[in-house]
DNA sequence: AGCAGGTGCTTGGTAGACTTAGCATCGTGA
DNA sequence: TCACGATGCTAAGTCTACCAAGCACCTGCT
């Protein structure tokens, strides 16, 4: 493990690591008690509390599972989910291509005569 | 992580690369272009597609904002968030009612246009 | 003393996520 | 005809997330 790229990723994650531990703490459990329930081994789990590595998103779930809190809390540590979703304004664009009642070429007809009115985007 | 976890997972790879492939096509962006705008490599975004490869939650992320399309909507894909928190679709009469870029005529035409194409399939 | 079992950490290795370089094919223009 | 640029794909390598085995330390029990 090389130690600047160490340093770096810990600037990035280490909020993580420290809030996963002090989360165990608070639950009263052993680092290999949390592993097992997260299904990690717990020398990995140790590393990714002193913020050594960076956690895929599946293993943050897992854990987060195991600790009783939401996924959603360890997502934002790492920036996963936009804090300012909420506010976000749906897009025509999104909607018309996630909708299930359309055909494709109903898709591209709506796409073009919006993209026709909207001008540009 | 779990085999048949894994294997769940897996079986949804294959239905993420479509959908993003899909997605892309409606965005009518080459391969490349979302590959740079996601900044991914090319080569491993044909690979996400062809369902070769289970993408990080990172470059899920970054793909789903270089197609203008919410992250959650292809955490949902592969399980990474649960289903009863899952987010509502956008709803297509919505997103064009409070686009700002059109006038009240277009927003009553595209309307009109949809409520044709959804009410008749 | 000496074991038994718990704590967290180190080491060494594997698999797969991801990259750079480059190939084959197509359409388009000179 | 011969580039040319753009398309998607293959090959081969690097990096790192993650695991199994085992170490060092502590506390309690006999």
């Amino acid at each position: 493990m090389p130690i600047e790229m160490a340093n770096r990723v810990k600037d990035s994650i280490g909020g993580v690591g420290e809030f996963i531990r002090s989360q165990r703490a608070l639950a009263r459990m052993s680092l290999r008690q949390l592993a097992d329930k997260a299904k990690v081994s717990n020398p990995y789990l140790s590393q990714i509390e002193r913020g050594l590595y960076r956690p895929s998103a599946e293993v943050l779930k897992a854990i987060a599972e195991a600790l009783n809190i939401s996924a959603e809390t360890l997502y934002a540590r790492i920036g996963l989910v936009d804090p300012d979703r909420e506010e976000r304004r749906p897009s025509v664009e999104e909607a018309i291509r996630l909708d299930s009642k359309l055909t494709t070429d109903q898709k591209e007809t709506l796409l073009s005569v919006y993209r026709n009115f909207a001008g540009s985007s």
